[in-house]
DNA sequence: ATATGTACCCTTAGTACAAGTGGTACATAT
DNA sequence: ATATGTACCACTTGTACTAAGGGTACATAT
C-alpha cells in the first residue's frame, strides 16, 4: 500500500490519510485482516506527527474500517470494504442541512442559528455524551 | 415606556432592547397601535448607536412585534402581545439540539459536526434564499 | 429642509475553534 | 528493553464569527 500525503493540499493531513486508506480498501490493495503499519511507523514514513496518524486511525476505527488490537498492531476490519463507503460526515451534513433550511424559512437569522448552534455544542448533552 | 439599558450586562445591547420592548408589550405599558420612538430618537435617548437600535427594530419587526411604516414611523404590531411570547431562537435551539444529539449518538465527533455546520451555513444558497 | 426606515461601506474589539506540533506518561504484552 | 495503542498536558497559527460603532447615501413623504 502506498500512501502519499501532500502538504500543499488544503485537505487536513489526517483527512488525506483517512481517504487514502479507505481507497486502498475499496480498490483491494489491502484486504480485510491485513496488518497496517503502526502509528509511529507510518508517522515516521510520511514525515508527519504521531498525533496526526493517531487521529486518522482513531476515526477509521470508529468507522469500522480498521481494528486496533493494542500492542498487537492495527488491522483492516473484516467488513472494511462495506464500511469504507459510509460517509458519516456527509450524513451529519445532510441532517444539518435539512433543519437549517427549516430555520431559515422560519425567518431565523444566520446569526441566530449560529448562536443557537454554539450553545447546543457547548452545553452538556444532558446525559453527558 | 421606559427603557433602560445596562452596558455592564453581558447581554448585547440590541438584545436588551428587544427584551424590554417585548416586556413593555406584555405588561401593557404599550398597546398595539401605539407609536414607538424613531430609531434615531431612541438611539439618542439611550446614548447608543443608531445601528444598534435599528438592529433591534429589524428583528422585532421580523417577529411581528412592531411594524415599521417607512417615513411614518414605527408602531406596535396589532398582534404584538401574542407574538411577544414567541421565542424563535429557542425554537431553533431546540431543533438543533435534537439532531445534534442524534449525530453524537451516531458517533460523530463534535469537530465533525462543527465542520459540517460551517459548510452548510456557507454554501447552501442552493435553492436560493 | 426635514424626518422616516433602510442600505451599503469601513473599523475596532473579543471570542472560539481547527489543525498541527510537542512532550510525557500509561498499561499492555513480547 | 522494546513496541503497541492510548491518554493527558500545553502551544502556535490561522480562520471566522459576533457586537458595536462611524460614516454616507438613498427613496420615501411631510
Amino acid at each position: 500500500m502506498e500512501i502519499i500525503i501532500d502538504i500543499d493540499i488544503a485537505d487536513p493531513l489526517f483527512a488525506q490519510l483517512m481517504e487514502q486508506i479507505k481507497n486502498a480498501v475499496i480498490s483491494g490493495s489491502v484486504l480485510p485482516g491485513d496488518a497496517l503499519p503502526s502509528i509511529r511507523q507510518l508517522a515516521n514514513d510520511l514525515g508527519v506527527n504521531n498525533k496526526t496518524v493517531a487521529k486518522a486511525y482513531r476515526l477509521l476505527e470508529r468507522d469500522n474500517v480498521i481494528q486496533t488490537k493494542g500492542y498487537r498492531g492495527t488491522y483492516v476490519h473484516p467488513e472494511a470494504i462495506k464500511n469504507s463507503s459510509v460517509d458519516l460526515p456527509a450524513l451529519v451534513k445532510a441532517k444539518l442541512d435539512a433543519i437549517i433550511t427549516d430555520c431559515r424559512d422560519a425567518g431565523a437569522t444566520d446569526s441566530e442559528i449560529r448562536i443557537a448552534f454554539a450553545e447546543v455544542m457547548q452545553n452538556p448533552p444532558i446525559g453527558g455524551q
